[in-house]
DNA sequence: AGCACGCCGACT
DNA sequence: GTCGGCGTGCTC
């Protein structure tokens, strides 16, 4: 059994009660230490390991999900635990939905025993009075064993003469994983509801149940025919109906659709979907399709044919929130074979969609980056839209993979075809196009070969990670602690010598063998459908506007396009790349910043309504507090708000054309779970005129009455210290102006700019990827970034500022004579933002040629001091 | 990770 | 002599 325990390295082996059957892939809970862990079966031993007493073995607590893992499942895992240099458990953890690998809980609660807390008897000690006190705060007398701890210091101790007396008792409450809904479900079964032996109401129940469609949940039947359960349950025992527990399945509401038929194609169109139904298994293609140029439809009439073939496909997309249109159209295509999953869904409705997709029916799964994990057996198409969006990146916990990356190994494995979509293609992509003057610079996302991962082993001593296919190869560490390579690679022997009938064990790859990636087939779409034209784009320059008088954050243009827009009826869009009210606030006085008391960023102003007291908010840590009406440094009344949000915004415009209804679209406004939804179809109805949102306008938005976008201020997004800064402003601008003229009514764009010289305005402006790409990726050339080299990124925090500078320099110190020549050590320096949420953030950066392996930097989290935590990012996106 | 154990300084 | 803090090691 693999256990889910960091530090727990290597199998261990347990017993299989009598009551339970385990096939290796099972997910099980099975007893480890003082706790209830999860822990996957990988093999059926027949005799107890070398060197363990059968004592020491324990039973399998339970099984919590029956066999997942198919072998080319489980070398995906492999492949990213491998090339992002996360232990298996935790990529296992990321790919299963969460809860399913639940750990137990210690308690500790009163007994009936315990003495009233009104009469506490004298003979204990300050801690222990106080550990009784607290446990008796609460009428249940119940807390985990952790939350005592921190309430009491020493509660662990002092709970031993409580627990001794027998008025305390200390318990393992179990792991809960998710488990099916089960529900009371109705089916009416006789034909005839006109039985004699029916009374009238009786009658009419039945009748009104029979009219839509006779299937029913119990609860849902008794509202809506007034009745109660005794009725339908004499219906039951006369014959009519039938009562049986069903299991329900968890779903997020959805509206009821209209079906629609596949659309008649554009020439561009059919031709990219004939390229695209020749793609053998493993091949990839770029679509590339303007904004506006019909990429769903492409989509759809691709997937079509997979699923009549009994195949399912993949469809990620940077944030399901942001798309219900999406969502919509493909399930007014594929109706009920839709299946929608993300992290926004509740655990219940996540492991129900993830039950659903290992039944093998044929399935639409649409789903965000962990998507790209969906336990699909028939995968028949993977299709990444958006591929360039950032957000295909996971950088917080491990793994810190990229979907794109993982897609394209999944394609591999499973032989299907892959298709990126993008109106503004990474640069990743753009030089993985095939037949590009790149040759053998192209970018391998990936491409570890075995002697890579053979070398980084040895390199590493000993202090490598445990790895399961080592077990197969035999355990050349000699450095991994205690027994259990050579008790494994014995059982690798017994193995190897069964004759391979039914696998007996979890199919490991001896190391995870991934060939180069595949060259993208470019499959463009370089016209909207039917023949609409790009919104021409207006570029204006704000340092004239204000020395023509004009201080108002509209210019003179933006302004009369958007009453222009209102005299014809048609909405606008405004965008601004930052949510709240305004960037910073500061005292005009004494220039005092307010900053956030636990990270190094000045606090956004927000103003929840119109006329409500500003708040402060941090936008990294979410601390908030009320502004105050006297500067904190030096009292003067005269603080101040600079730059503007979206709030500002849409204040501006109900102070300047108080004719415009606004609606705002941003993390702020559409925090609860459908408010995107409702706030599109709000906008869509006409209910206001302008809506004012942040990047959230750019994703996956149609809305055809749409005449007008403002780019209220496009600087704030092209002045951020990061090398790919250019790039994101590139696309977000791009798909931000491709919003505008979707419908029949042409579109314009205005762009305000206080620098309209600098490059990427200027190629917004010409709408032209290919010389923006050209450009960016001549000066990338120049300084080795990618896609012409790779980065790896330690991101070292803790509490103690010296202790993580420390820390980093050591790594440094370490890590210079490991590397080779290919690879240089860049910092280690303070992060961009060098404290959030009270943790002091050092970056040490990694920079090697693009043919160059990955050094192996699992050997340096065991070495982290206490306190101090490091992430490996391994191809970083972004360096904040 | 989480928990137990054992060492060591501080305080009654 | 005891209490409580902290580093170390183990979990089939």
């Amino acid at each position: 059994v693999l256990v889910d325990c960091p530090g727990a390295q290597g199998l261990f082996t347990y017993t299989v009660p009598l009551e339970l059957t385990i096939t290796p892939g099972d997910i099980l809970s099975v007893p480890f230490g003082h706790q209830q862990v999860g822990a996957i079966a990988i093999r059926a031993v027949a005799a107890l390991p070398q060197g363990l007493e059968a004592h020491q073995v324990k039973p399998v607590a339970a099984v919590i999900s029956p066999g997942v893992f198919s072998p080319h499942y489980w070398q995906l895992l492999e492949a990213v635990a491998d090339y992002y240099q996360t232990p298996l458990m935790q990529v296992i953890r990321t790919a299963l939905p969460p809860g399913l690998l639940a750990r137990s809980q210690r308690r500790v609660r009163l007994t009936p025993t315990a003495p009233d807390a009104a009469h506490p008897p004298p003979d204990l000690s300050p801690t222990v009075q106080r550990v009784l006190s607290q446990l008796q705060r609460s009428p249940s007398g119940d807390y985990t064993w952790q939350y005592l701890n921190q309430q009491v210091t020493g509660a662990s101790r002092a709970l031993r003469p409580l627990i001794q007396r027998g008025w305390v008792e200390s318990y393992l409450a179990l792991p809960q994983p998710p488990r099916p809904q089960r529900r009371q479900a109705v089916t009416v079964v006789a034909a005839d509801p006109a039985g004699e032996d029916l009374s009238p109401r009786q009658r009419e129940v039945l009748r009104v149940l029979q009219r839509r469609g006779g299937d029913w949940w119990l609860q849902d039947a008794l509202q809506t025919c007034r009745t109660t359960s005794a009725t339908l349950r004499t219906l039951a025992k006369k014959g009519y109906v039938e009562i049986c527990g069903r299991e329900k399945l968890r779903q997020p509401d959805q509206p009821d659709l209209a079906p629609d038929r596949p659309k008649t194609l554009t020439d561009h169109q059919q031709a990219a979907l004939t390229a695209l139904n020749q793609l053998a298994g493993g091949e990839a293609a770029l679509l590339h399709g303007v904004t506006g140029s019909g990429k769903t439809e492409v989509y759809l009439q691709a997937i079509a044919p997979r699923l009549a073939q009994g195949q399912s496909a993949l469809v990620l997309v940077p944030e399901i929130g942001l798309t219900p249109q999406l969502t919509d159209r493909f399930r007014q295509r594929f109706g009920d074979r839709v299946c929608v999953y993300h992290s926004a869904l509740s655990e219940g409705e996540r492991y129900d969609a993830w039950r659903q997709m290992l039944d093998g029916i044929p399935r639409v799964v649409i789903g965000t980056r962990s998507a790209i994990f969906a336990p699909l057996p028939h995968l028949g198409m993977i299709i990444l839209d958006e591929e360039h969006d950032p957000s295909f990146k996971q950088d917080q916990p491990a793994p810190c993979y990229h979907a794109r990356t993982v897609a394209q190994w999944r394609s591999h494995l499973d032989q299907c075809p892959l298709i990126l979509g993008s109106a503004t293609p990474s640069l990743e992509s753009w030089v993985a196009v095939e037949g590009k003057e790149c040759g053998s610079q192209e970018p391998e996302i990936q491409n570890f070969s075995s002697g890579d991962a053979s070398r980084r082993r040895s390199q590493s001593e000993g202090l490598t990670k445990f790895k399961i296919q080592n077990l197969e190869v035999g355990s050349q560490e000699s450095g991994v602690r205690s027994q259990e390579p050579v008790q494994n690679s014995k059982l690798k022997i017994q193995n190897s010598k069964l004759p391979l009938s039914p696998s007996p064990h979890l199919p490991i790859s001896p190391s995870p063998h991934l060939p180069p990636s595949p060259p993208l087939h470019y499959l463009p779409l370089p016209e909207r459908i039917h023949a609409r034209p790009l919104p021409p784009i207006s570029v204006v320059d704000m340092r004239q506007e204000l020395q023509a008088g004009n201080k108002s954050i509209f210019s003179r243009s933006l302004r009369s396009a958007l009453e222009t827009m209102a005299n014809d009826g048609g909405q606008g869009i405004l965008f601004i790349h930052r949510r709240g009210h305004s960037s910073f606030v500061s005292c005009r006085a004494c220039g005092h910043v307010m900053m956030c008391p636990d990270c190094d960023v000045s606090l956004s102003q927000h103003q929840p309504y119109a006329h409500s007291a500003p708040v402060l908010r941090c936008h990294y840590c979410g601390y908030s507090q009320n502004q105050p009406s006297h500067c904190p440094a030096c009292q003067s009344p005269y603080l101040k708000h600079f730059g503007s949000g979206t709030q500002r915004v849409e204040q501006a415009i109900q102070q300047e054309f108080p004719q415009l209804r606004s609606l705002r679209f941003d993390s702020d406004t559409t925090r609860t779970k459908g408010s995107h939804r409702a706030l599109l179809t709000r906008f869509a109805a006409g209910e206001a005129d302008v809506l004012v949102g942040t990047q959230m306008l750019t994703k996956g938005i149609d809305l055809p009455q749409v005449t007008v976008v403002g780019i209220v201020a496009a600087d704030g997004l092209l002045y951020m210290a990061d090398y790919r800064a250019s790039e994101r402003a590139f696309q977000i601008l791009t798909q931000v102006a491709g919003r505008a003229g979707r419908g029949d009514q042409p579109g314009r764009v205005i762009l305000q700019t206080y620098t309209p010289e600098h490059p990427v305005i200027g190629a917004v402006q010409r709408q032209s990827v290919a010389d923006f790409i050209a450009t960016e990726l001549e000066q990338r050339r120049d300084l080795t970034y990618p896609p012409w080299g790779r980065l790896v990124l330690l991101r070292i925090t803790s509490p103690n500022p010296d202790l993580v500078a420390r820390t980093a320099q050591d790594f440094a110190a370490t890590l210079a004579p490991q590397l080779s020549a290919d690879w240089q050590i860049l910092g280690p320096a303070p992060a961009p933002i060098p404290r959030v949420a009270r943790r002091y953030r050092w970056h040490l950066m990694l920079k090697g040629a693009i043919a160059a392996p990955m050094p192996d930097l699992t050997a340096l989290a065991p070495q982290c001091p206490p306190s101090v935590s490091l992430t490996v990012d391994i191809d970083p996106l972004h360096l904040g």
